[in-house]
DNA sequence: CATTCTATGCTTAGACA
DNA sequence: CTGTCTAAGCATAGAAT
C-alpha cells in the first residue's frame, strides 16, 4: 500500500480498471498521446514475440500523431550506408555481418553503428557533394561534347542501363530507410530482444 | 456443449486453457506456424487500433518464416515508386497528387518534421546514390560520345517537370517503399479499416 | 513523452476441425 | 493457412507522478 493510503483510510483502489472503448479517433489530445505511447510500445513488442517465436522478419514503422518516427525492425538489416561507411573509414569494401545478435545490439558493433550515423552525416554530406562535383563536371564535359542542354539536377536523362542503375540503387535505398527510419530509436528494438535474452 | 461430449460423457474442457511460453524459437513447425498466423494477425489488429485511435501512421511488414509478405499500412498510400520502378516507358509524364503529400503528412507542409537526422540521412543517402548513379550514367555517355557512339532512341526521357525535383520524389518514397513493400497484401489493411467501420 | 497502479477487457496456447 | 473453444496470460484505460 501507499503512505497516502495508510494515512488518510481512503479506498485502496484508485482506479476503475481497464474499461471497454471504440475503435475510433480519440479526442482528448492527452489521452490519445498517452493511449499512442502505451499502444506503441505494446505493438512493437508484439513484434518483438512475433519475430522471436516465429523466426519472421518483421518491421514495425509509426509515425506519432506529431510526426515523430517510431520503429521496430528485426532482424536489423545491415545498412548499406553503414557499409558504404565503414568501408571509408577502415578500407572494407564489404563490410557485413552474418551475425544477426551482434546487430541487434547486443554487440559493442550496433551501438558503435547507431552512435556514429550522427557523425558520419557530415562526412556522407561531404560525400554527397563530392559526388555532385563530379556529377557537374561530367555533365560539363558532355555539354561540350554533345553540344546539348541538360535540365539541372534529374533523372531523365538516364538510358536503359542507368535506369537499372537507378532502381538498384533505389532498390540499396529501400533496405536503408527502413533501417534509418528507426535510426532515433533503434534501441527500442534491442530493448525486446535483450529482455528476452535474445 | 458438443454432441461428442455428450455421447462420450467425456470432461467438456477439451484444453488446458491458454499457458504461459517462454519467448524463444518455437521449435515444433506446426505450432511455429499456427503461432505465425494468430500473432500476426493480433499485430495487425493492434496496428490498426494505434492507427485508427491516435491517428498516427503506421506500416507494419512481416515475412513469414516462408519468407511470405504481409503487411498491414495506413494510411493507404498509392505508389508512386512503383511507377518508376516497374514502368518501361519512361516517356509518360508522372503526376504527382498534392492531397498525397498532405495525406502522408510529407512535403512542404511537413519539411520541419523533415528535419532530424533520421530523415536526412535517408534522404542523403537516397541523394547520393541518385548521384552515384546518374554519374555512372553520365560517364558512360562521355565514353559514347567520345568513342562517337550512340545508341539513338535508347535515351528515355522522363517527365521532367514531376521528376527534376529528386529531392521530393524521395521524400515520398520513404512512405512508398512500405506501400510497395506490401503490395501482394495490401488488402489486409483494408480488412481491419472495414471492420470498426473507418 | 514515459511510467506506475489496479481492475478489467482482450489475446492466445493447445487441441481439433 | 484459417477457424473454433476454453482457460489463462497479458495488455491497457484512467488517474496520477
Amino acid at each position: 500500500m501507499h503512505a497516502s493510503d495508510a494515512i488518510n483510510g481512503k479506498k485502496r483502489k484508485r482506479t476503475t480498471g481497464r474499461r471497454k472503448i471504440e475503435i475510433k479517433p480519440i479526442e482528448r489530445a492527452t489521452a490519445r498521446q498517452v493511449s499512442f505511447s502505451k499502444r506503441r510500445s505494446g505493438l512493437f513488442k508484439k513484434a518483438c514475440e512475433l519475430s522471436i517465436l516465429c523466426g519472421a522478419h518483421v518491421a514495425v514503422i509509426v509515425f506519432s500523431p506529431a510526426k515523430k518516427p517510431f520503429s521496430f525492425i528485426h532482424p536489423l538489416v545491415p545498412s548499406v550506408l553503414d557499409r558504404y561507411l565503414s568501408s571509408q573509414s577502415f578500407d572494407q569494401p564489404h563490410y557485413y555481418s552474418q551475425n544477426q545478435n551482434q546487430l541487434l545490439g547486443l554487440g559493442s558493433t550496433s551501438d558503435a553503428s547507431v552512435s556514429n550515423l550522427s557523425a558520419q552525416l557530415a562526412e556522407h554530406t561531404a560525400l554527397l557533394e563530392a559526388a555532385k562535383s563530379r556529377n557537374e563536371a561530367l555533365k560539363e564535359r558532355v555539354r561540350a561534347l554533345e553540344g546539348n542542354v541538360w535540365m539541372d539536377g534529374d533523372v531523365s536523362c538516364l538510358g536503359c542501363t542507368e535506369l537499372n542503375n537507378l532502381k538498384m540503387a533505389l532498390e540499396k535505398v529501400k533496405v536503408d530507410i527502413l533501417a534509418q527510419a528507426g535510426e532515433l530509436r533503434i534501441m527500442d528494438a534491442a530493448r525486446y530482444m535483450v529482455a528476452v535474452g535474445y
